[in-house]
DNA sequence: CTGTTAGCGCATTCAC
DNA sequence: GTGAATGCGCTAACAG
């Protein structure tokens, strides 16, 4: 039924272990032989047998990706983005979606990847206990996004840089009632929320203007989040002129909020989000962007050099640029809201 | 180095095949014995190799699945879908991103997943050539969206009856000079503009309107695309006050260019969309709804059944609902604008 | 119910 | 430069 190396080899009138070498570019096999069975291994439509090979060679040219979701955008664009970088190579790419918490403490217990993937990326941050798992698959490993994990490279942005200029941006254009939708570090163990909440303290601080908790909301970074998150600000006695969104879909669920109440963008309220999302343009979104899909791209990047050079290429971290994209949702604040 | 079967039966003081037996469940091995090498199993950390064990069973427990961009909204929800389906059921998932012709061309040339995946799930529209490359895999092939194809399951909609109750609901809102942003059927082989253009011709014939070809414009299926599509329309000398476009992220273009023209939406111009796109229901788009997560569910159930019964589950056809999602961009058209 | 025996298809020594 | 052995780790008959 199916061509094995075997076949190939005997119609070629070599052996097997020449055939092997052949096909796979190794030295040590003449170029009339080579081509031939090229030439003849095309013509009997013959793949090598992934399970006997990588049995063999203990290679299995797969890479691993786990992530949280691949249908969110962030991660579809990551994943999207190195799947091409790990095909352009060789490998190909095994997804686990990790979304929900059993699925995700059944991967970190039975560890499916085991034997089965030569590196591994991580859309999510793993805790102590699953980096350590993680870690005894002894091969190379990367995370995007997030706390750096001993072992591990780590692609990412710089967080508090990000947020640091959004909510400049907000008060250099004259605003002094600054709100925030940010959204909680657990249980997903990542650093962003924290740190582009530090973030927004730090300029609140540097410009002198009073930190009120009742001009910040969870919004858990969703657009419906968002939405309450928003509703719960313009409900509070003291409505915020402008709003920094920890993320864009955050933000796009604030713009519906605004537009619910009735307040014009950014006449009444400005908004800035964080990202860079596919629709923020179409909207007209002032955010924060960053490369998303270069993030995974690097990553993939790092991961490959790790397995060319066994030993010598250590995990790495690399901080990727971000800049600020004015647009149409942030302006100074109305003169006639303004306080006193 | 790492734990093998063999290790797993010495320390349970077993043979290597009553491990093997215990640990896959199957019958053959009493309860004792099977929770002590369970038990070992778990303490010295052992999962059985994927290649050894495909070798050996001509199974691989994984299932491939093919798109253009997981990336982009649609794909990426299906991926994620199907993928849950998948993996509760104890499969893995090898992801082919083929948005590139090289890469796609690459792909069914070589066909890496020849002895590596038990079934495959296709976000593309193979042409023939591809089915014909697809079917010498034998193994459960299915498809979502588009065309039917001998020998894979489909799961899809009903695309001109959708885009016929997008029409119709403008037609009845009192619309006549009703535009539509379409997209190539080309490169990628798939009916779905082709039905969806065939349904807004239908339905003028039916309401007795002329069909202006000024009135169409090809937005390729993107925002940017949109965008460019709409600018086209109302740059002509007669402009429709209202408009289809064919799938939601044209919609989202089209906005964007009307917000340009300063036209008030639905206003001036009422827009439809196709697809229900995560971001529709923020913009207050309406459009017509497809069940995306559904579809991808529903078709990696049809290739898990054709796994479970091998030979007698043939390969089958499902038709998802869809249904008119009346949101804030649609109205009857300004009288003032009313062509005497 | 359990152990023994053969491969699965390939990569990798080691000879020649 | 090429071929003949050997084994990767497991599953699937076959015995008992």
């Amino acid at each position: 039924m199916t061509v094995s190396i075997t076949d190939v080899a005997r119609a070629a009138g070599v052996s097997a272990s020449t055939v092997s070498r052949a096909l796979r570019g190794r030295p040590g096999v003449s170029d009339p032989v080579r081509a031939q069975i090229e030439a003849v291994a095309a013509e009997l439509g013959y793949t090598a047998s992934q399970s006997a090979s990588s049995l063999a060679s203990g290679r299995t040219r797969t890479i691993g990706v786990i992530v949280p979701y691949v249908g969110r955008w962030f991660f579809g664009t990551v994943v999207d983005a190195s799947e091409r970088v790990f095909s352009a190579a060789g490998y190909d790419v095994l997804l686990y979606n990790l979304g929900s918490p059993e699925t995700r403490k059944r991967f970190f217990t039975r560890l499916p990847v085991r034997k089965r993937v030569d590196a591994l990326l991580s859309l999510l941050i793993p805790d102590e206990e699953e980096a350590a798992a993680l870690r005894s698959l002894d091969i190379p490993l990367a995370v995007i996004v997030g706390g750096a994990r001993d072992g591990f490279s780590v692609v990412g942005i710089d967080d508090h840089a990000g947020a640091t200029s959004a909510v400049r941006h907000l008060v250099n254009l004259g605003h002094r009632r600054i709100g925030m939708l940010s959204g909680a570090s657990e249980p997903l163990h990542w650093t962003t929320p924290i740190e582009r909440r530090q973030a927004y303290l730090d300029v609140l601080a540097d410009a002198g203007l009073p930190y009120d908790p009742a001009l910040e909301a969870d919004g858990g970074y969703s657009v419906e989040g968002g939405e309450r998150a928003m509703t719960e600000l313009l409900a509070g006695r003291s409505r915020p002129t402008a709003v920094f969104a920890q993320s864009d879909e955050m933000a796009m669920g604030a713009l519906r909020a605004l537009r619910r109440h009735r307040l014009k963008v950014p006449d009444d309220v400005s908004v800035i989000g964080f990202d860079d999302h596919e629709l923020a343009e179409v909207i007209g979104l002032t955010t924060i962007a960053q490369p998303v899909a270069g993030q995974g791209e690097e990553a993939a990047r790092l991961l490959l050099r790790q397995l060319d050079e066994p030993g010598a290429a250590p995990p790495r971290q690399v901080q990727m640029p971000i800049h600020l994209v004015l647009r149409e949702t942030t302006a100074p604040p109305d003169p006639r809201h303004r306080s006193p």
